[in-house]
DNA sequence: CTGGAAATAGAATGATTTTTCCAATTTAGT
DNA sequence: ACTAAATTGGAAAAATCATTCTATTTCCAG
């Protein structure tokens, strides 16, 4: 009866109980349908709460899951588990993945590889988690600004760089507030409650961008922050905020994911100024 | 120390342990930390799973839920649980919304979408197409130079940052040709046979760029280029010479890429100069 | 330093959940 | 309709898990 099979993957499993539904006994087969039209269920209530909506027994659900091949309930629960979480792995996980497929000795390609996949990864993350809105406020604000003041510091500099090329290019008023010469605070002290900041730091946290984003915010300028999470201090003192999670070593950071978006930012940007002409082209 | 408001929606939740994030005790804030960047860990395994996984005791995590407001560990894992069920599979319908609509509207999140896309067929490219005797040179270059010259103008620039940036952290001398002040030439004046250059460029080609690269070249300094095809004038006048296709808007080039192998570069370099870097930790 | 308060670790406890077991019931073959 | 085999129900046992409690450590003010 126990059948040798264990399913691994929830599309497994679907074929599994799909092939085997016709051979299954009634309550087994009752419980086969409730599986499959309710696998949020299956994956994250208990035994007794499953089969009180199913209306059947605890014990036929192990009886179930034993004549699919599992040991018991929990190990086909997994399965269904993971159905949630293969959905949209975390970002970190993927990683982690990564970082466990170490056999492969360390040669420069190999390193090349991982940072590749890892921005892909990072990329996927991106697209996934960046709400539409967001994007949209932001290309708002942008719009509506009289002069772009552009801040990021250290690591966070390359994107600020970007960000100031591309926004010149498109025409804007842009202010890049690169700190040469240790005028830091001189930089952006021109600017008023018509311009917006566009604040781009990763931990942790170049003082002097919080401390300028911190009084920009204070005196009502609106502020567009790219950071790297949820605990970043920018997520407070930001009218739109992007958080951007990439691959990290020791203080290396891939940026590929955040020149990404400054680049998709001002593209947008550029269609709503329609300021550029041919957007068939566009992707070409 | 219990507060009042038991966050209910995962959002709440997110929001409310961003901000009591300082406050919070180091444990507590560690696990704030994990949290955040774990939601799945949170919403499926169990409190003994998750202490293990966050390196904390079980006893940890449920004061954590107490100082948020929940009566128990429990109670505030429906909440991350709910987030699994609850979460629409936005992006995928947009995906089939693309692809069904041919003619699919120019919004703010389609072009990050393809941007995205872009970015992830470029890095692929990267990685398909990169001969690792390429890099092995590259890093046998800079590790044998006195001294790394950077030098990338315009677009090319952010790239040239980033690679100042991770290149002094890793405790090379390097000189960024940054052009304050007009100084283009008498930054490069320094550049002797014992040092490298190292040069980004695009089409079309800052002539400053070319021109410095091909001093260098017949006072016999290697260069190392990063550049975007056959066509370049750097594939004749470097040493060794990466090309990286990219996405490309009118003048505004994707440097995803660009940004993944200069980091790659870099952390080779660190390995084959000091065996000591942790490449356990290099995902973490 | 030193005393006191807050935070933490880890074992002990208590609650919940899964699993087992067997009697009761249904099913199928003769 | 009878019997044997298979299936099912339900309660009791086993296992797992969340939570509590207290000794210990850490932190901070004086």
């Amino acid at each position: 009866m126990a059948q040798t099979t264990p399913p691994s993957s929830y599309e497994d499993l679907r074929t599994v109980i799909s092939a085997r539904h016709e051979t299954l006994s009634k309550r087994l087969r009752q419980i086969a349908e409730f599986a499959l039209a309710n696998p949020n269920d299956m994956a994250l209530e208990t035994v007794s709460e499953i089969a009180a909506r199913a209306t059947v027994q605890p014990s036929s659900l192990i009886r179930f899951a034993k004549a699919l091949g599992f040991d018991g309930f929990s190990s086909m629960q997994r399965v269904f588990r993971e159905r949630l979480t293969e959905r949209q792995p975390s970002y970190r996980e993927r990683i982690k993945v990564l970082k466990e497929q170490s056999d492969a000795p360390l040669t420069a390609i190999t390193v090349l590889d991982r940072f590749t996949e890892a921005a892909s990864h990072a990329l996927n993350h991106l697209r996934e988690e960046t709400k539409p809105e967001l994007l949209e406020q932001a290309i708002e604000h942008l719009a509506a600004s009289q002069r772009i003041y552009i801040l990021g510091q250290r690591r966070a500099f390359p994107v600020a760089a970007y960000l100031n090329y591309m926004l010149s290019h498109l025409g804007c008023q842009v202010a890049l507030i690169d700190s040469v010469g240790g005028m830091t605070y001189e930089q952006a002290r021109s600017l008023t409650p018509k311009d917006l900041l566009l604040a781009i730091s990763f931990q942790s946290y170049a003082p002097d961008t919080v401390e300028i984003a911190t009084r920009a915010c204070a005196q009502g300028i609106k502020v567009i922050a790219i950071t790297d999470g949820p605990l970043s201090p920018f997520t407070a003192l930001s009218d739109v905020c992007f958080e951007v999670e990439e691959a990290q070593v020791e203080s290396f950071r891939s940026l590929s994911a955040c020149m990404c978006l400054s680049l998709s930012l001002v593209v947008c940007l550029g269609y709503r100024l329609e300021k550029t002409t041919d957007f068939d082209r566009l992707f070409a």
